[in-house]
RNA sequence: GCCUCGAUGGCGGAAUUGGUAGACGCGGCGGAUUCAAAAUCCGUUUCUGGUGACAGAGUGGGAGUUCGAUUCUCCCUCGAGGCACCA
């Protein structure tokens, strides 16, 4: 053994053993237990960023700990290789998006492979090649003739000027990042993903996932947002829009409808298209409500305008008219675009008719009254009995529900309805680089999809965009084709898929990511799915992970696979954070600078009070502790710390720093800390190695001393084995060990039976350290005698008597307050315990003129005398 | 604006789920070793008062339940993630 830890030699012996034996690559082994193990796949967009590292470490020390159990680990790595920065990168530096992409997954690859992680690289595969996504066209074919995809017109953010659809991320303030023109919303016809048919299936499955974060069930709820209500019919008043027909709208609350003063209508609505036509002032207004990005942020915090159109509907009971106003907080894509507003009991209505002078008429007494005076008190909104509803007076919520629901459906106006606020999943994008959509749009036959033959539809790789609209809508040697049905010539679509479609179902692919007959080979994928344990960012709670529940739905359904869920576990880890610094420039903007060159200040409790540049000793403004990014300069670069401390080290910080749900801040001190601990670890191991090898323990006739340093042993492995295992808590798991190494330290190594227990107490270090820090545990391992590699040893098993402890110490209390301690036997009974208790000097002292009234024993832990 | 989550020493975090608040690490301070430094080791470190034993306060703020609250309930403040074309 060396004598000093020398991560480099180490790491490089470690990865080349695994490599040359495939350690990691795995089949389906059909009496083993199987884990797969799953990390998000990274999108290559240049090189590894500390979430990645983070992301992967969690994955691998999972799939290490599982290893060690006995099962058969599966953990893939791939990339999600399609999507918008290879365009930016292709306008920016005239290279083209595949270049640019397979040149940033040779480098990663490298990063990933240098932090060694135990990973079947035989299945790595990127979205971007023909031979993975022909099965999303395939499949994409398949469920268009099911009717599971159709096309509609959908909204999109149009820039005027560079003629071009943006993504929401490239609007700023509502306008466009390239060209600063105002944005404005267009409809174009896309294709959707009827996810609306599933919504009812994917709320309800989220029951059948206990081991999935509650609050990621609780925002997959609320997105899908499951109401029950009632669609009512609004009849169009002819005198003003001169035809029959009816204004259709949703409502949660019925009971309310006598409440109903006015409607209103989104600015993309028929009805307002209409009115417009004869009216400028309104075709204006019109206008207005359509400038701005479609994100939803926005139109949920701009404020609410609105314009009478002239037009009115009649009240489907009263036959009332009721002006019908267009107004910007109305989104067509939600149920159909149109409201009945009620403003004595909706918040937005009730600031809608006060600001435009609307009559408010309460019809449910609450707890407020039954008057709905300004300013708006939430109380308005309450369920109660109805009033001023005729012969609904005195009806709860329940009753007036049903009883406006049987009067309604006969006058064929009104029926109960489910609506959802999740909507069709829309995946047309007007970009180069992602998987085009398999469809050939004819004169006579429409739109047809292309057939299983003739896929895939190959996306040309040397084409660099410019930023005006799609190339491949420029590429008649891409569209021009010939209809597949009846052979006249068509038009190819040029739109590509949206990049979650990739990243929805590689999970499944990973089980046999060379199959050639299929979108994956039932056998293996009922082999490995579901995936046991999902690891990746919180950020991806809702969308992705929607995503890829409905997808596997899909499969389900098309006989791919027979599970209904992807993900049995899912972890969501934090994101990584770091302090940030700048100097503010003349203008008022500032430039950042990044933490590696700056140095800090302390007072005198190291307490951080200023911050200089190192380059040039000058004061620089500290700005707060936030998410690495390039645009705050606030990134640590992983390969660096690599390459100076060693992936273990990298690896070990990260994992003891807080966590994996929280955020992780980072701190270099933290990592010299982590690189210390191992240090420490090796010292310990060479200072034994050095000793002739120690016979067995004889666990018999152990000294009380020796009894202590055998508890920590199995107290680190009891808590290292829940931390890991169960609660995914390696921060304590890590702390206990380290707790171990401080107890091993101090330990004697005269005797056999002192060097034995230290020969334990090492090689469980080694072993509780295998799935975090697994180089210097490979070496560890070996050089305490072991001939099997530590990837192959089993986890530690606890002892459940070196735990046992004879005398115990107690805790009293005196009202609550901690006054002493007292040691007693461990089987001391409950009389012993209070009587020692009631003796106790400060007890005493904090009684005195006091009247026990009385005592609480909590065997093993406290006890608490209640005086006064 | 809406949905979700979070807040504990100088810092990251811990607390067996209602039972000793601050494990473990970082930083600070003091000391040892050294010609000196690095590295390493030892001690100390929530705050306030006190030489000290000790006492009081203390888990973002306010109220409540309880013998006992970081943990449960209600209200508030601040921060983070998501909001459907960033991935």
């Amino acid at each position: 053994m060396q004598e000093l830890y020398s991560p480099r030699e180490i790491e490089a012996a470690a990865q080349a053993e695994w490599n040359q034996t495939n350690a990691f690559q795995v089949s389906e082994t059909p009496d083993q237990e199987t884990f797969y193990c799953l990390s998000m796949f990274p999108y290559p967009s240049g090189k590894l960023h500390m979430g990645h590292v983070r992301n992967y470490t969690i994955g691998d020390v999972i799939a290490r700990y599982q290893r060690m159990q006995g099962k058969n680990v599966l953990q893939p790595m791939g990339w999600d290789a399609f999507g918008m920065p290879a365009e930016n990168a292709a306008m920016n530096n005239k290279v083209a998006p595949a270049k640019w992409t397979y040149d940033n997954i040779d480098y990663m690859r490298t990063q990933l492979k240098s932090l060694g992680l135990a990973i079947d690289w035989s299945r790595e595969f990127a979205t971007c090649t023909p031979q993975y996504y022909r099965w999303e066209q395939w499949l994409f074919t398949r469920l268009f003739k099911k009717g599971v995809i159709y096309r509609k017109n959908g909204t999109v953010n149009w820039d005027p000027v560079d003629q071009t659809v943006l993504a929401n991320e490239q609007v700023i303030d509502g306008k466009g990042w390239r060209s600063g023109a105002v944005i404005e919303k267009r409809e174009i016809p896309m294709y959707y993903f009827r996810i609306t048919d599933y919504a009812e299936e994917l709320l309800s499955s989220l029951d059948d996932l206990p081991g999935w974060p509650e609050q990621v069930k609780t925002m997959q709820r609320n997105w899908i947002g499951k109401s029950v209500g009632m669609e009512v019919q609004f009849p169009y008043d002819q005198a003003s829009i001169g035809e029959q027909g009816t204004l259709k709208v949703f409502t949660t609350r019925p009971d309310t409808l006598l409440g109903a003063t006015y409607v209103a209508v989104a600015a993309e609505h028929s009805l307002a298209t209409q009115a417009a036509s004869g009216n400028p002032k309104l075709q204006t207004f019109i206008e207005e409500c359509k400038r701005g990005g479609v994100a939803e942020a926005d139109i949920a915090t701009q404020e609410k305008k609105g314009m009478p159109t002239g037009l009115f509907v009649r009240h489907p009971l009263t036959d009332e008219k009721l002006p019908v106003w267009v107004a910007n907080y109305v989104l067509m894509s939600y149920g159909d675009g149109a409201v009945m507003a009620v403003p004595a009991h909706d918040e937005r209505d009730f600031a809608f008719a006060t600001q435009y002078d609307l009559p408010i008429k309460p019809v449910v007494r609450t707890s407020a009254g039954d008057h709905t005076p300004a300013p708006w008190n939430e109380a308005y909104a309450e369920k109660g009995t109805l009033i001023n509803s005729d012969e609904f007076n005195g009806m709860d919520f329940a009753s007036a529900f049903s009883a406006m629901g049987e009067v309604l459906k006969q006058k064929e106006l009104g029926n109960a309805r489910t609506q959802f606020r999740l909507r069709d999943w829309g995946i047309s994008r007007q970009r180069y680089w992602g998987c085009p959509i398999p469809i050939v749009h004819c004169d006579t036959c429409g739109d047809v999809p292309v057939p299983e033959d003739q896929l895939p539809v190959v996306l040309p790789e040397d084409v660099v965009p410019d930023g005006a609209g799609s190339p491949l809508a420029r590429m008649p040697e891409f569209y021009e084709c010939t209809c597949p049905t009846c052979g006249s010539p068509a038009k190819r679509e040029t739109d590509t898929m949206d990049t979650f479609v990739e990243s929805s179902w590689y999970f499944a692919r990973y089980a046999s990511p060379h199959y050639e007959h299929g979108m994956v080979d039932p056998k293996a994928a009922n082999h490995w799915l579901p995936v046991d344990q999902y690891i990746g960012g919180i950020e991806h709670a809702i969308l992705h992970l929607l995503y890829a529940r409905f997808f596997h739905k899909l499969m389900r359904d098309e006989g791919l696979t027979d599970s209904s869920e992807p993900f049995r576990n899912l972890l969501t880890q934090g994101m990584v954070i770091a302090e940030t610094y700048y100097r503010l420039g003349e203008n008022g903007s500032k430039s950042w600078f990044n933490p590696a060159d700056v140095v800090v200040e302390r007072d005198a409790k190291g307490k951080i009070i200023a911050a200089r540049l190192g380059s040039d000793g000058q004061p620089v403004e500290i700005g707060g502790i936030e998410k690495m990014s390039k645009s705050k300069n606030n990134g640590v670069d992983p390969q660096s710390m690599i390459d100076q401390y060693g992936a273990d080290t990298c690896r070990l910080f990260m994992m003891f720093a807080s966590p994996p749900d929280m955020s992780l801040e980072w701190s270099d001190t933290g990592v010299e800390g982590a690189h210390r601990f191992l240090r420490r670890v090796w010292r310990l191991a060479n200072q034994h190695s050095q000793n002739s090898p120690p016979p067995r323990l004889d666990k018999t006739s152990l000294s009380d001393d020796q009894k202590a340093i055998r508890r920590a042993i199995h107290l680190a492995i009891k808590q290292a084995t829940q931390d890991i295992g169960q609660n995914h808590k390696f921060n304590t798991a890590i702390a206990q060990v380290m707790t171990l190494m401080n107890v091993l330290e101090k330990a004697p190594q005269q005797s056999n039976q002192d060097c034995a227990l230290l020969q334990e107490g090492l090689e469980t270090v080694a072993l509780l350290l295998a799935p975090i820090t697994p180089h210097i545990s490979h070496a560890l391992w070996q050089a305490l005698g072991n001939q099997d590699p530590v990837i192959s040893a089993p986890w530690p098993l606890l002892d459940e008597a070196a735990l046992v402890q004879d005398r115990l110490e107690l805790v009293i209390q005196v009202n609550g307050k901690l006054r002493g301690h007292i040691e007693m036997d461990a089987d001391a009974s409950r009389e012993d315990v209070e009587a020692a208790a009631r003796e106790n000097e400060n007890v005493l002292r904090f009684t005195e003129g006091l009247t026990i009234r009385k005592v609480i024993v909590v065997p093993g832990k406290l006890v608490n005398i209640v005086a006064n």
